[in-house]
DNA sequence: ACCGGAACAG
DNA sequence: CTGTTCCGGT
């Protein structure tokens, strides 16, 4: 009775940086510091998983302030998830508990008032995978809120403009500063990485960072989405690094390769790389670029973009979608979660509501 | 709907 | 450790 998923192998690509289509997270950031071997896919990454697709808008999205979702067709995500992990029986009130358990961890929390509404703790999200990047961002991302000197133990709120900034181009105001991790790279003699120090790009100073133009020329104001859409990643083509610089166990590309490589001149370059946007623009890789659609998707909750009108009013549900059951655990047929049918336009559900 | 304890699986 | 299953309580 032990259904045989294949789907984790689908999930991780034999090449971390190229993984092919839609662009997941590549294999590392699926990874966390507590990986002892391959463990299976988490539920927040399953969640991300889908709310970085557009194919299930219908089921969940971002919604509301920064990393909140809304899970719009709870009985579809619990299905989804129960393929995911071969667990047929899987409902909405088991994810459910699931999710709960994020509440202790810091990685969810629930958006009291909101039916489905749930939202994601960036700060412990990111930190989970980019341990150190989260260190830089700490004196950074420090906003004392009405609470004091509240930036908890492990919960310094970190938004995404933030990240965005740490991610996308560091050039900070003073313009001679070091483009975050550069200084690393460029000066790899000084010693090895001090992941115990604090930054000294990183100073007390920069706590008034410019947020990306970039991202707040369109609408005017920091719209809550992205979260995990910008991904550096997704933009750089990952140059090889120095193996000195990073040893296996350490990040592989994602971080240096973007900051790596940008501050040619972010003077005379042009405006802030957009990162969301600055894909397959360039060339490289371009070979493969498919699905990475050039607006991505950054649908305000209450602003403009309404929907995305390519989803016709029903797709064939049926063709590959045997969600219904355990079609991909048993037989290595898989295409359930990777490249499943996209949902039946929520037109079976309408409400799904109360 | 949402919460969280408890037992249990892998 | 991460969930899954079940369930009483709000």
């Amino acid at each position: 009775m032990d259904c045989n998923c294949v789907s984790d192998l689908l999930f991780t690509p034999p090449v971390p940086a190229l993984w092919t289509p839609g662009f997941a997270f590549p294999d590392w950031a699926y990874k966390p510091e507590s990986s002892p071997g391959s463990r299976q896919i988490q539920l927040w990454h399953f969640i991300l998983e889908l709310l970085q697709k557009e194919e299930y808008q219908g089921v969940i999205a971002w919604q509301g302030d920064y990393g909140e979702f809304v899970i719009k067709d709870p009985d579809e995500v619990a299905r989804l998830w129960g393929i995911r992990k071969c667990k047929p029986h899987m409902n909405y009130d088991k994810l459910s508990r699931a999710l709960r358990y994020y509440y202790n961890k810091r990685i969810l929390h629930k958006t009291k008032g909101k039916r489905f509404t749930y939202k994601f703790n960036f700060s412990k999200v990111v930190l989970v995978n980019y341990p150190l990047l989260d260190m830089a961002a700490a004196p950074l991302l420090l906003t004392p809120g009405p609470f004091g000197g509240a930036a908890g133990p492990d919960g310094p709120p970190l938004t995404p403009e933030a990240l965005q900034t740490l991610f996308s181009t560091p050039r900070l105001d003073t313009g001679s500063r070091t483009p975050l991790f550069a200084q690393h790279l460029s000066a790899p003699d000084t010693d090895k990485l001090r992941l115990d120090g604090p930054f000294p790009f990183l100073g007390p100073g920069t706590a008034g960072y410019s947020k990306p133009p970039a991202l707040l020329s369109p609408y005017g104001r920091t719209f809550p989405e992205y979260p995990w859409n910008f991904n550096p990643y997704l933009a750089s083509p990952f140059p090889k690094l120095p193996a000195s610089l990073y040893p296996p166990h350490f990040y592989p590309n994602p971080l240096a390769g973007s900051l790596g490589q940008l501050p040619t001149g972010p003077g005379g370059g042009g405006p802030a790389t957009a990162p969301l946007l600055a894909g397959p623009t360039g060339d490289g890789p371009g070979s493969q670029r498919t699905s990475l659609a050039p607006g991505a998707r950054l649908t305000l909750p209450g602003t403009g973009v309404p929907e995305v009108p390519s989803l016709g009013p029903k797709e064939e549900s049926d063709s590959e979608l045997e969600v219904t059951d355990v079609s991909g655990c048993s037989s290595d047929s898989e295409g359930d979660d990777g490249a499943p049918g996209p949902p039946e336009g929520q037109g079976s559900r309408g409400g799904a509501g109360s």
